[in-house]
DNA sequence: GCAAGGTC
């Protein structure tokens, strides 16, 4: 028997294959360079077999409307709910497409070795899509690993499964979707705004999608949240004592209080029996924990918190490094170890390092990394960590840093817990409690390596229960309660990640597009505002009554997909039922459009073009008597047609425009990439009016 | 020229 085996990236394929033979597979190139041929011999359903191992890079196909629905004049945005739908293969990825038919040809099996998550599953079909095409007799299996480690892939390939289809069905259900109400809403949203704001919309593109608006939405609610805020005053009671050089402040147990006059007379009360007794003394060990293996999602957090690199760039660099052999894949959800990951040797990698290397030193003398275990697994990637030693020296300035983070974070998760010892002193005045606090510092452990976490100590007098002395003073102090702050990239990403919205590998992509759209921009550098496009938009459906802002849309969705997955839903239901839905809303918002024009005009300084469906003109079918709108702009670009949906697949000797004119072409029309598609109309159309 | 999800 000779299998090929898929997996869903080159790296992949590539460790899989070390893994199975034991270090003896040999490789040759594939058609595309990215995406290498690894062959060896294993064992499969007890018989000796040939492998052939190759990858693709993510998904292979993608999803397109056909003829004139590709165009944005030629039809009615609305027709993109129904429009039929075609797969294609990426046009970048037609040579791995070429390999898959190629090396299937001599194979009679077919291992899926794809990531084993949602995506992977679907990207899976994809592959047995191509593959049975050109081979139909094929034995098709599933290899289901928790970690490309030599354990858990000779398991997999010991247990070999059936693919999933309701997962990939999921898959399926929702890429159609958001390319339906993507296309639909940022083609309306786009066609619209730049006729009725031409000088502000300009060219530009004004896109609709399901990540895209609830991202906006955090960035307006939390916005709105600080504009909105009323402050309160409060005023409280603060004491000091300084004695020989060291202040100490005690913090009221009432916190504050809202009321003036009330707090007054209890300033009062103090002042007039100022002594203090010492109550309560407590000294009780504190720890600080150290992080937990890194995940894409915390990397980018301290990326963007601690080094001011924005997590767009930091998942560029950790690709660069990553590619580079420095790191491990930055793509991850992973936040534990696997058991059999040889730590000790990669801590070992850096005892040279003059900034950490006696660090690394002291965890291997010191009984060896002990790495906090965490409760998520994405049952693909391990967490992020060095596979190599480089002098930081030697790369440039943004990289050197993120590699540092990288180091720093994984010396430090298989380093130990802080420890302290924090006394902290309850004292009372005129039958007011105050308490203060000291830490002292017993052992910083991880904190030597990992300048991202602060914990000082802070001092305190000697004090015994009992004893009593004379504060230095004691204070009215008057203050008022402050605004949240607005959204830091980093925020923005939790918030994400808390509501479900992207993935770990697509967050940062969300963000810097509504960036790019002017929906958000950074106030200092640091903190998100809704741009006036983004905010007028928000306000334009909330006129309306629509809230796409709001994450719970995309929630239910998920929930949807979740019950096609387990098999508790059809796909055509969930499909059928979310294109009503969303049609709905889309004839909502054509309807009361001039809201969102409202809207945005009092957010623009232009004035908006009350009527700018003024120049359309009216088409309207003599045998289905369908209408279809069309501006003159569009008209003197060029011809609107109308291609039938059920008829697409024929091949047709003429067409017909939607001026009358027939056509004799063949019927094919070619896309953007210059692929020929066919299309047909046997309808008639005629301008009215 | 549109989405979101993979990935180089």
């Amino acid at each position: 028997m000779k299998y090929l085996n898929v997996a869903e990236k080159n790296n992949a394929a590539k460790n899989i294959a070390i893994h199975l033979s034991q270090g003896t597979q040999i490789w040759r190139e594939g058609l595309l360079q990215y995406n290498k041929i690894y062959e060896f011999e294993a064992e499969v359903l007890g018989q000796k077999s040939q492998m052939v191992m190759t990858s693709l890079s993510g998904h292979l196909l993608t999803l397109d409307f056909y003829g004139a629905y590709k165009n944005w004049q030629s039809c009615n945005p609305l027709e993109l709910f129904d429009a039929e739908v075609f797969k294609s293969c990426i046009i970048k990825y037609e040579e791995i497409k070429k390999t898959l038919e190629r090396e299937v040809r001599g194979c009679q099996g077919l291992i899926i070795w794809t990531d084993c998550d949602r995506e992977g599953e679907n990207i899976g079909f994809q592959i047995i899509e191509v593959c049975s095409a050109v081979k139909n007799d094929l034995k098709i299996f599933r290899a289901k690993f928790s970690a490309i480690t030599e354990f858990s892939v000779k398991i997999a390939l010991q247990n070999l499964e059936q693919p999933n289809k309701n997962i990939s069905d999921a898959v399926d259900v929702r890429q159609e979707l958001d390319f339906r109400i993507g296309a639909a809403f940022t083609r309306f949203q786009t066609l619209r705004l730049r006729k009725v704001f031409p000088k502000t919309i300009g060219k530009s593109v004004v896109s609709y999608g399901s990540c895209q608006f609830p991202t906006l939405g955090f960035v307006v609610e939390r916005y709105r949240a600080v504009e909105n805020f009323v402050a309160e005053p409060f005023w409280k009671l603060t004491v000091n004592h300084t004695m020989n050089g060291l202040s100490v402040d005690f913090n009221w147990e009432r916190v504050r209080l809202f009321d003036q006059k009330a707090c007054r007379v209890l300033h009062d009360t103090c002042k007039e029996s100022p002594l203090a007794t010492v109550t309560d003394v407590t000294t009780k060990p504190k720890s600080k924990r150290r992080p937990l293996p890194l995940t894409t999602v915390e990397f980018e957090k301290l990326a963007s918190r601690k080094l001011n690199i924005n997590a767009k760039k930091a998942m560029d660099f950790a690709e660069k490094l990553y590619m580079d052999g420095l790191t491990s894949y930055p793509r991850t959800e992973t936040n534990e170890f696997p058991e059999e990951m040889n730590l000790e040797q990669l801590v070992g990698l850096h005892t040279d390092d003059p900034n950490w290397g006696a660090f690394a030193q002291n965890i291997l003398d010191n009984g060896g990394p002990t790495p906090r275990q965490g409760n998520k697994s994405d049952g693909a990637h391990p967490p992020i960590y060095p596979t190599k030693y480089i002098d930081g020296q030697l790369l440039k300035l943004p990289e050197r840093r993120l590699y540092e983070l990288i180091v720093r974070s994984f010396l430090a998760c298989c380093s130990k817990d802080a420890q302290g010892q924090e006394t902290t002193a309850t004292i009372n005045i005129a039958n007011e409690v105050f308490s203060g606090n000291g830490l002292m510092i017993t052992a910083r452990n991880y904190l030597d390596v990992y300048p991202y976490d602060d914990w000082s100590s802070t001092e305190i007098h000697v004090y015994q229960s009992g004893q009593t002395f004379n504060p230095s003073c004691i204070d009215l102090v008057d203050g008022s309660t402050s605004p949240p702050n607005l959204l830091t990239e980093a925020d923005l990403i939790e918030l994400m990640e808390e509501h479900g919205i992207g993935t770990d590998a697509t967050h940062a992509n969300h963000i810097e597009k509504i960036k790019e759209r002017s929906y958000v921009k950074l106030d200092d550098g640091i903190t998100f505002v809704p741009d006036l496009l983004g905010m007028g938009l928000v306000e334009g459906y909330e006129r309306i009554g629509l809230n796409l802002s709001k994450p719970h849309l995309r929630a239910q969705f998920e929930a949807d997909l979740k019950a096609i997955s387990e098999g508790r839903k059809q796909p055509q239901v969930v499909m059928a039922e979310q294109v009503a839905k969303y049609k709905e809303v889309y004839l909502k918002v054509t309807a009361e459009a001039n809201k969102i024009d409202g809207a945005l005009a009092e957010r623009f300084s232009e004035k908006p073009n009350t009527d700018p469906n003024k120049d359309n003109v009216m088409c309207e079918c003599r045998l289905t008597c369908k209408k279809l709108t069309v501006s003159k702009e569009s008209q003197n670009k060029g011809r609107p047609f109308y291609a039938c949906p059920k008829d697409i697949k024929k091949r047709c000797k003429f067409f017909q425009w939607a001026d009358g004119e027939t056509s004799t072409s063949s019927g094919w029309s070619t896309n953007g990439r210059g692929r020929k598609r066919a299309y047909s109309s046997s309808d008639e159309w005629t301008y009215g009016e």
